[in-house]
This record gives structure tokens, C-alpha cells and sequence, in this order.
DNA sequence: AACCGTACTC
């Protein structure tokens, strides 16, 4: 390129002028235009302006007499028949027209740029990138429109990198200097590499032109970091003000950027020292951007703590939080199962004058489905229409998923089509909780129907998508299908991750094949994906489930001894595995173990130990474990009441069940088919003849199936009181409930 | 420049 320049600019220096002043009606300045323009987006940066080289010189094809004048007739009638076709309003000239005629006639409309933006449409038409002409073209209109113009400069210049890529750059600042354009172009150049994703380019361009003394804005730099990997994005946060030796200085957004990709790693900790810095390091103080970023970083690993010590922060330095900084903190509480103090928030913000975004209501809609609350969730969209604010894709995503979780799949179908009625478009995530929706009822017709559709849509499935069908799949017992759907997956490009290895997993181990399992644990590792505490529970339960303990306690150590920290779930994998196995005492020390270690026991530990003393008729047992259960502050579920009724009832215990039943009635829980059943054997045989037919006649109305004898006895008794109409419906219920059953079976 | 939505374990 410089060659080129330099062959050129022997040749023709004189006539540039003389062109340029034909052209523009002003003479070509004689030093690079950047120098003049420090105060604007770009500046020259005088401390390297010693080893600054100047722009090349270029000039365009001199113009014959006859070449200026078919220009010139060419621009006129260009400007006369403007509303004619551009193809009818050039066929006169015919084949005398060259591509240099286009060059020259282009700097001849620059007032007029809709003109010039169709005659270099039409010239791109014809001459198809990768096309010299066509670049020069395309870099030369931007020029000319970079000033007037920044919007359309920008979409030209996109344009001619999407055709010629790094050979463009060359071109816009080979052209640059004779076209006497602003050095914003340059700042319009780097948006637009960074809008084609040419990232890599967009950095060599920055560097480029500090050769030229050339620095581009703060906020066009911005856009390449906040598109650039957290690891570049660093690189380049630490590199530009230095290698332009001070003539970049990072403006507030610069550091917000540099905090969000931290937080986004999860390295708050030098998100925070970045903050700290900006005010006495750099003179830019940090804004309620800075912080709210920050705190949302501490609120995404659970540090509620530091989150609310830099409100405190914030609010010293007069900054208000607003929306974004409030929801941070609710999405934190809803996450960790405390909507109502979410809620608390919402009021506090709305207290204090801050109106909530729907971001805000999204998050306590989110909140309030996972916790299947939907009562609330109602609530939450009509305060939120109250509040003058209209649910976005994203609300809708919250809502159809809450409902999808209730199994509530005809409500989740209409809120879907609600939302497309209300013009939003759907993505492939809200399709994605659809298909899982379906996936979960085992309607796998509906789920791949759903997926169907999102492809109709143009939408491609993602590797979530994908997770859900097969997972969908695995739970129908089809891994089969679902290891051919994953291999559709990888043929797409898409790579399985550790959820989509851990649903295999879980399948294979739920269709018995353990080895299978355990080798696709190590395929998954040497694919590079670490196994988790997903995928080391799911095989205790299998070994556990299979009555291997000692393979179920192997993998409990290895994983321990990879650093990877149980849940909650391991260890009731762990447990029902232990109780199954009839190890009860090393059940019972395991909970000990856990209490003392701190990793809090839940209702369903407490259930399996007492599900099991209680089977083996240890109602003394199961009483200590339920005590030791309250003592911690466990709060019994509707499991534990389920076992504590059929276990007393079994050992004859009337009073503590009845006892139970009432406490369960009482906290909205309600009983199970076996409950039932024990309580109703149990009351008739303490002659609570009216009790009993009371639970029947609820147990029946539920849809439950009474046992066989239970059916028999008030047969029986209806048939001594002589109550014949009674006796046979009855009878009649029994048989076709048996005969249901007997469908049910068959298929 | 920052906030809200999808998949895997009992």
C-alpha cells in the first residue's frame, strides 16, 4: 500500500490539488487533518508525535477533459431525474461509463447524500465484492459522510469490511488523507468492526493508527471492550492508554466495563480495586453504573453482606441506587428462597421513590414461581400493569416456565400465545421452557411439536434445548433416542456440556447400565468437562439404588477428594441408600456426622430414617428422629406426616396419628393414598365407623384407590344396615376401578 | 456501561 501511495505521489501530487479544489471548492490542507482536531472524539497525541507518520498520499485517476465533462453530465442528471430508476437514468451513457466515472462522480453529490448513497448502491450491484473499485468506492462515501452523516458513515463502512475485511481498513486509511475526511471516521471505522464482530481487527486498527497519531475516542473503545473476552478485554483495558502514551484516558464507562467483566469471572475482588482506583487513580469517579455492577457481582455469588456495604458506600457519596442496584439485591433473595424479604425490597424502593422497572417485577415474578406461589405471581404481573409497565419477552419467559414447573401446560400455551399476540417475539429460550415443560409430563410428542415449531421460526435450538429433549427422552427410558438427538446436537456444532453429560448419565443409570455411565463419566472428562456434584450423585444413587454401598462410599470419597462439596442430596442419596441397605445405625451416625459438620439435613434425610425405623415397626425410633428433626429446626413436610401417620397407625397407635392428621390438615398438607388407607384400617378398627366412611368418601373423591378389604368392609356394613343401593354402587365402583387399574398396567 | 428468563442429582 505505501509502495503504491509512493508511485502515485510522484506522479500526480500537482493535479490532486487541482482536482480536490475542482471537486470541493476548497483547497486540500496541507497537514494531516487529525492534528487539528485534539478537542473532538479523536485526538493527536503530541508526546508520540515525533515517531508519527504521516497518512499515505493517494490519488485518485485523473479525470480527462471528456471524463470531467461525462461527470459531470452523469451528476446532472443524476440530480434531475432523482425520482426515476437509477438503471434508466444511466442507460444513456451506456458503455462509456467506467468505474472511475462512479469515483468522480461521488465527491459531486456529497451534499446530497441520498443520491450518492443509491449511486453507490447501484455501483456495488455491479461490481460484486471482492472488488478493488467497490472498496475504494465504499471507503471514499464514507468519507464523504463520516461528517454529516456519522449513522450512514458507519453502515457504509460495515459494508466494506463484511466485503474485504482488513483490506478495507487499509483502504479507508489509504483514502483518508486526500478525502480530507474527520478523523471520526476513524472512530466510526472501529464501531463498525466491532459491529461485524471483526474484534481481532478492530484492536490491530486501534494500534494502526497510533502510527498515524491517531486516537480514537474513549467511547469507540469502549464498544470493542465490552465486546472483547474478559481476558482481552483486560489486555486492552491495561494496554490502549499506555501504548498511546496517555492520549487514550478511559472515561467512567471504560471502568464499568472493566468492573462487569470481573464480576462476570467472578473476581469481585478485583472488581472492587478497580472501583476503589477510579477516583484517586484516574480522577473519574465512580457512578451508581460502577456500583450497581459491583454489587451485582457480590449478589451473584450470594454476598449479601458486601453487596449491602456498598449501598452504605454509595449512599455516602450521594449516589441514589435506582432500579438495577434494588433488583440485584432481590434477585440475590429470591434465589435463596426469601421472596417475601425480596418483596420487603420492592416496597422499600417503591418507599423511597424509585420506580421499579420490569426487570424488578420479572425478578419477583421469577421469585415467586419457583416457589409454585402463582397466587403471587398473579399479584405480582397486576402490579406491575398497575405501575403502568408491560411484561417484556423475558417476564413472559418467567411466567410460562412457572406455570410449565406446575405442569399447568394449557395456561403456560396461552400465556405463550399471549405474548405473541402482544407482538413480542418469541426466542429460543422461551421455547426451551416449553419443550422442558413437556419434557417434565413425559409428553415428548408435544415437547418435540414445540421444537418443531421453533425451528419453523428460523430459531436453532441451543444446547439447552437440546439437554431438555434428551433428558425428556432418558426419563421415558429411551436413551437410545436420546444419544442419537445429541449426536443430531454435535453434527450442529453445538458441544455437550456438563448438564447435558449428567442427564445422559442419570439415564443410562436409570435404564440399569451403570458401566455405561461410568465410562461416559470418563468420556465427559476427556472431553475436558469436569464431572460435578451432579454427576458423582447420580452415581451413588445408582450404586446405592443397585445396593453396591461400598462403590456409592467410593465415589463419595473421590469426589470429596476433588474438592467437590456434596449437597444436600448427596448425602440423602446417600442416606435412603443406607436405609434400604438396612444400615440404619450407620444412618443415624451419617445425620450425626452432618449436624456436626454443618451441612444442614433437610426434611427428606429425617423421612428416610424414619421411614425405615417405622417400617421395621421402631415407632420408638422414628419418634427420637422425628424429635431430633424439630430440635434443629427441620420443618417437617408433607412426607414426614405421611410417614408418621402410617407408621402409628400401624403400630396402633390411633391417638399420635389422628394427632398428626389434624397438624397436617392444619399446615394445608394432605395425605397419602397408603395414609389413607392405614388411617381408614386403623379407625374401623377402633369401631370410628363414621370417621373412617369420612376419610373414604374423601380418599375416593381424590381420585385414590381404596385397598381391596377397606372396599369390603363397607360392602359389608352397608349391607347389614341394609343400605343395598349404597352396597352396590360399591360394588359396581370396585370393579371398574380394577378394571381402570388392570388398563393402567397393561399399558 | 450495569438488573430479569431455558437444561442435569434424592
Amino acid at each position: 500500500m505505501l509502495l503504491r501511495a509512493a508511485a502515485r505521489k510522484k506522479k500526480t501530487k500537482h493535479s490532486v490539488a487541482t482536482l480536490f479544489l475542482a471537486l470541493h471548492g476548497r483547497p486540500l490542507t496541507s497537514s494531516s487533518s487529525s492534528s487539528s482536531s485534539s478537542s473532538s472524539s479523536s485526538a493527536l497525541v503530541d508526546s508520540i508525535a515525533t515517531s508519527i507518520r504521516p497518512f499515505p498520499d493517494y490519488s485518485p485517476r485523473k479525470p480527462s477533459l471528456r471524463d470531467a465533462d461525462l461527470v459531470r453530465d452523469l451528476t446532472a442528471a443524476l440530480r434531475q431525474r432523482r425520482s426515476d430508476p437509477l438503471a434508466r437514468v444511466l442507460r444513456p451513457f451506456g458503455p462509456r461509463l467506467r468505474p472511475d466515472h462512479l469515483l468522480w462522480a461521488l465527491p459531486l453529490l456529497r451534499s446530497d447524500l441520498p443520491l450518492l448513497l443509491s449511486l453507490l448502491a447501484w455501483f456495488r450491484s455491479c461490481h460484486p465484492a471482492p472488488s478493488p473499485a467497490t472498496a475504494e468506492a465504499t471507503a471514499i462515501a464514507a468519507h464523504l459522510a463520516a461528517a454529516a452523516s456519522p449513522c450512514t458513515a458507519r453502515r457504509l463502512l460495515r459494508d466494506g469490511l463484511r466485503d474485504g475485511g482488513r483490506r478495507f481498513i487499509d483502504e479507508v486509511i489509504y483514502t483518508y488523507k486526500h478525502w480530507c475526511s474527520h478523523p471520526s471516521v476513524f472512530d466510526l471505522l472501529l464501531l463498525a468492526a466491532v459491529d461485524v464482530g471483526r474484534l481481532d481487527d478492530a484492536r490491530a486498527l486501534f494500534h494502526h493508527l497510533l502510527t498515524y497519531g491517531v486516537v480514537v475516542s474513549a467511547d469507540a473503545c469502549n464498544s470493542l471492550l465490552a465486546r472483547l473476552p474478559v481476558g482481552d478485554m483486560l489486555a486492552a483495558f491495561a494496554d490502549f492508554p499506555q501504548s498511546s502514551g496517555g492520549g487514550l484516558r478511559w472515561n467512567a464507562k471504560s471502568y464499568n466495563i472493566a468492573i462487569h467483566g470481573l464480576c462476570r469471572v467472578g473476581n469481585v475482588g478485583d472488581a472492587r480495586r478497580i472501583l476503589a482506583d477510579m477516583e484517586p487513580k484516574a480522577g473519574v469517579p465512580p457512578d451508581v453504573v460502577s456500583y450497581s455492577t459491583l454489587i451485582n457481582g457480590y449478589c451473584s455469588i450470594g454476598e449479601l453482606r458486601e453487596a449491602m456495604e456498598l449501598m452504605r458506600e454509595m449512599a455516602l457519596k450521594g449516589l441514589k441506587p435506582n432500579p438495577f442496584t434494588y433488583n440485584s439485591i432481590m434477585a440475590l433473595l429470591c434465589k435463596a428462597g426469601r421472596v417475601v424479604g425480596a418483596e420487603r425490597v420492592l416496597s422499600y424502593m417503591v418507599r423511597h421513590g424509585v420506580a421499579p422497572d420490569a426487570a424488578v417485577y420479572t425478578t419477583m415474578i421469577d421469585g415467586f414461581c419457583k416457589m409454585g406461589n402463582l397466587s403471587a405471581v398473579y399479584r405480582m404481573v397486576d402490579e406491575m400493569r398497575k405501575s403502568g409497565l408491560v411484561p417484556d419477552a423475558i417476564t413472559y419467559t418467567s411466567l410460562i416456565h412457572g406455570l410449565c414447573r406446575s405442569g399447568k401446560m394449557v395456561e403456560a400455551h396461552n400465556v405463550f400465545e399471549e405474548m405473541l399476540s402482544e407482538g413480542l417475539n418469541p426466542d429460543e429460550i422461551v421455547y426451551t421452557a416449553l419443550i422442558d415443560g413437556y419434557c417434565k409430563l413425559g409428553r415428548m410428542t408435544d415437547a418435540f411439536r414445540a421444537h418443531n415449531e421453533m425451528l419453523r421460526r428460523g430459531l436453532t435450538p441451543n444446547v439447552v434445548t437440546y439437554t431438555s429433549l434428551s433428558d425428556g427422552l432418558c426419563k421415558q427410558r429411551d436413551v437410545e433416542a436420546a444419544n442419537e438427538l445429541l449426536h443430531e446436537m454435535c453434527s450442529k456444532g453445538l458441544e455437550l456440556n456438563v448438564c447435558t453429560y449428567n442427564s445422559l448419565i442419570n439415564g443410562l443409570c436409570k435404564a440399569g447400565n451403570i458401566e455405561q455411565a461410568m465410562k461416559t463419566m470418563v468420556e465427559m472428562e476427556a472431553a475436558g468437562l469436569k464431572p460435578d456434584v451432579y454427576t458423582y450423585t447420580t452415581l451413588m444413587d445408582a450404586y446405592c439404588k443397585s445396593g453396591e454401598m461400598d462403590r456409592a462410599r467410593g465415589l463419595l470419597q473421590e469426589m470429596l477428594d476433588k474438592g467437590i462439596r456434596p449437597s444436600i442430596v448427596t448425602f440423602n442419596v446417600l442416606m435412603h441408600g443406607m436405609c434400604m441397605s438396612g444400615m440404619l445405625e450407620d444412618g443415624k451416625r451419617l445425620l450425626d456426622w452432618m449436624v456436626d459438620k454443618n451441612f444442614m439435613p433437610n426434611a427428606t434425610t429425617y423421612n428416610s430414617l424414619m421411614k425405615h425405623y417405622s417400617l421395621d415397626k421402631n415407632m420408638k425410633a422414628t419418634t427420637e428422629i422425628y424429635r431430633g428433626m424439630c430440635s434443629q429446626g427441620v420443618v417437617p413436610d408433607q412426607n414426614t406426616y405421611n410417614i408418621l401417620i402410617t407408621g402409628h397407625c400401624k403400630a396402633r397407635n390411633m391417638k399420635e396419628a389422628c394427632y398428626f392428621h389434624n397438624e397436617m390438615i392444619s399446615k394445608g398438607f394432605s395425605l397419602s393414598e397408603g395414609s389413607y388407607n392405614a388411617l381408614i384400617r386403623g379407625l374401623l378398627r377402633k369401631k370410628k365407623f363414621m370417621e373412617a366412611w369420612g376419610l373414604f368418601d374423601e380418599m375416593r373423591a381424590k381420585g385414590f384407590v381404596a385397598e381391596h378389604d377397606i372396599y369390603n368392609t363397607f360392602i359389608d356394613m352397608n349391607y347389614t344396615e341394609e343400605n343395598m343401593e349404597a352396597a352396590l354402587a360399591l360394588c359396581d365402583e370396585v370393579v371398574e376401578r380394577c378394571l381402570v387399574e388392570t388398563k393402567v398396567d397393561e399399558t
